[in-house]
DNA sequence: GAGTGGTCTAGACCACGCC
DNA sequence: GCGTGGTCTAGACCACTCG
């Protein structure tokens, strides 16, 4: 039940994605847009801009519309994507392991970063990622449990942010992102295959739901080899 | 001469960080902004959307938009922002040392970055970042030179963007930008304080003109300790 | 029901690129 | 001069929140 706008956007994408519009070419004009689509101006526009602000065109005055080589795809600090939606692009196999998962009473630490009163309680769930038969990333979840009430390890294995927006209803607005390279610590050379390397990429991140309540703190600590952030930016 | 819209985003966004709207309260609704900017609602919404695309604000249906918590600013790989205008906002005293500066017929690595032709040519520019002190970053700038065709050392002191900007009248497009974690070459060591580390970030962008030209490559090296990149993201 | 933001439409004029 | 995208307007209806 998508709005218009949105479905003419996967439209146009899904026609860039498959080659169909070629990377450097021209799309059609708003002008015929509108008939192709039977769209008003603004409606086709708002699906354009869509496209421009993802990196997928570049819009012209007085030429046009074109279509840009495309983003290979990494790991997108950029973007709020799961880890189960990522692996289902890449090519080599993935799998999960859940190290610990319990409803414990927040610590000090965990108490600060997601602003929680004393005697709060939240699910921790330690997980590893491995990626082509090697454990690359190790990953820390803090949810508070006032919204997230009961958290199992077959949700751990499958994806934790699916269950919330499909099973609780949760409706996921935005995050805040930090990353960040430090010592790396026992922990991580316990849980990954950590060879010679002394730092790891930490990927902090906060998570809030529509209504701005914050209640999800992760940590996602990367071996640095395996470690790729692409990005895309626009100036102003 | 920035458009209506425009204006109105930059009114509300000094209110945001005068704190004249405080983070968690709510903005004016959009009938009335109507009046107090005398502009239509899908001018006003154009710049209501702009705060929120930038993670100022949360709109939510039904309740009104409200203010977001500033994000206290780090090095911005999310945004296009030159070190210049980011040395601007730090408190700590910033310096940039020209180490090198040539223009030299661009090598096969060059030529690949910068999807170049044989025997073109780049300006090549070699720059030490010092903050507080210390030297940190080590920026490696290759322009094509058919766009650049005279770099000086001031203007590498400077800025080399505000100079493409406003003195050579190239309009800046976008940019593409990758970041990984390297082990730190010779060159690192001779030119930043580089301590006791043996692993470098290493932020790659290729910066491309309103018109796709890729015009710019530069490597941006810096000590892992003091590398801190800080995102927003949109769920969607 | 009143107030809020979200979508869609139709029409006008402007700024830019190109022939 | 024509076609392109950029800005602005006015009005309609819908979806959601809250008292």
């Amino acid at each position: 039940m998508d709005s218009k706008y949105i479905s003419i956007y996967h439209e146009i994408l899904a026609k860039i994605e498959d080659g169909e519009i070629a990377a450097g070419s021209k799309l059609p004009s708003e002008t015929e847009m509108i008939g192709e689509y039977g769209a008003s101006r603004d409606t086709v526009r708002k699906a354009l801009h869509l496209l421009e602000q993802n990196g997928y065109i570049q819009r012209i005055q007085g030429k046009g519309s074109f279509a840009l080589d495309i983003n290979k795809l990494s790991f997108p600090v950029s973007g709020l994507t799961s880890f189960k939606e990522l692996a289902q692009k890449m090519t080599e196999k993935c799998r999960t392991l859940v190290k610990e998962l319990e409803k414990i009473p927040a610590d000090e630490f965990i108490r600060e970063q997601l602003k929680l009163p004393e005697q709060a309680e939240v699910w921790k769930a330690v997980r590893v990622r491995q990626i082509g038969g090697k454990k690359i990333i190790l990953d820390k979840d803090f949810l508070d449990a006032r919204y997230v009430p009961k958290l199992t390890q077959a949700i751990c294995e499958d994806s934790i942010y699916e269950h919330l927006e499909t099973k609780l209803g949760l409706k996921i607005g935005f995050a805040q992102k930090e990353v960040t390279v430090q010592q790396a610590t026992q922990e991580d050379r316990k849980y990954l295959d950590f060879e010679n390397y002394n730092m790891i990429v930490v990927v902090k991140n906060y998570t809030y739901l529509e209504d701005m309540t914050l209640f999800q703190y992760t940590e996602s600590r990367h071996r640095p080899d395996k470690f790729k952030f692409v990005g895309f930016a626009r100036r102003n």
